[in-house]
DNA sequence: CTCATGTTTCAGTTGTATCTGAACTCAATG
DNA sequence: CATTGAGTTCAGATACAACTGAAACATGAG
């Protein structure tokens, strides 16, 4: 049983890698955040990630760099253990909706600069995106807050 | 002057790819969706978008079919015109946004999973999955619903 | 029905992102 | 201050996605 338990955790951590690839990591990323997500403890270090999904120390090391700068990724470091472990932050989603003020902001400059080379006669395309983009810049903020609220309820 | 313009069109078609690269696409369908962005008239045939941009029909016809599954360019043949011409939607971004939908069903599903492979004791991190999931399963009906009022009001 | 134009498909090429393994750096411990 | 384990970096191998060009296919016009 605990074999069973174990097949449907791998099954489950490819699951994971499969969502986040197309959401443009890559699977050797995808495969780490999956592992961190169900693995005990919740804690790992880089050796622990390399053994348990088969893949390189090299590999390893460079998508945790990268997982840790998108904030995906939180490391850790016990003092009186010479390894560092990762884990995901609780407040990881937080820090992904975060991110999303900076797509709407280059949606902006994209409108904006649009604005300036567009046939004169015809802005209708750029003005939808500029009217957009208008939109977002208000809700999102508002969205954030709700969200804060919703957690803050939930008492989490 | 209309050669500066020219050239500040192209600059702006490189501009809007670099963006959707970052989103998922292709090279060549950002391009095609940044020429269409400004270019005039609005709409557009295979052949002058292989030739404004430099592309090969071949891939042209290849990203055209896909950036029209997405939803994100319309096609239409003119009686009596043997060419179909291409062009962005008006409602491009409602139907982008509609898309979202589908990665939160996506997500619902791995937070279900997980539910049922993570180890007992420690539930917490699908638990917060589960709640960013629940949140936006709740709020984002909600946001495109002020989205058709905000576009009502302005009148487009 | 045949021709000409427009479009799709696909095999092959090219370019690039990813992964590995080995060499290197760093830091803690005895 | 030497040793050992952890982590990083990078050159080379691999795999894969994107693009091209040519050939096949459609469709409207004559």
């Amino acid at each position: 049983m605990s074999e069973g338990t174990a097949d449907a955790r791998a099954e489950y951590v490819r699951r994971v890698a499969a969502y986040w690839e197309n959401g443009g990591l890559t699977h050797a990323a995808g495969l780490i955040l999956g592992h961190l997500m169900v693995c005990e403890p919740a804690e790992q270090t880089q050796a622990e990630l390399a053994d348990a999904l088969d893949l390189s120390m090299g590999s390893v090391s460079t998508q945790l760099r990268t997982l840790t700068a998108a904030g995906m990724v939180e490391r850790t470091r016990q003092p009186g253990s010479r390894a560092a472990v990762y884990q995901v932050p609780q407040d990881m989603w937080i820090r992904i909706l975060g991110t999303e003020t900076t797509r709407i902001a280059g949606l902006r400059a994209l409108a904006d600069a649009g604005l300036a080379v567009a046939p004169p006669s015809r802005r209708d395309r750029i003005g939808s995106l500029d009217q957009m983009v208008r939109f977002f810049e208000h809700e999102w903020p508002l969205l954030e807050q709700r969200l804060d609220e919703f957690l803050r309820k939930e008492g989490s």
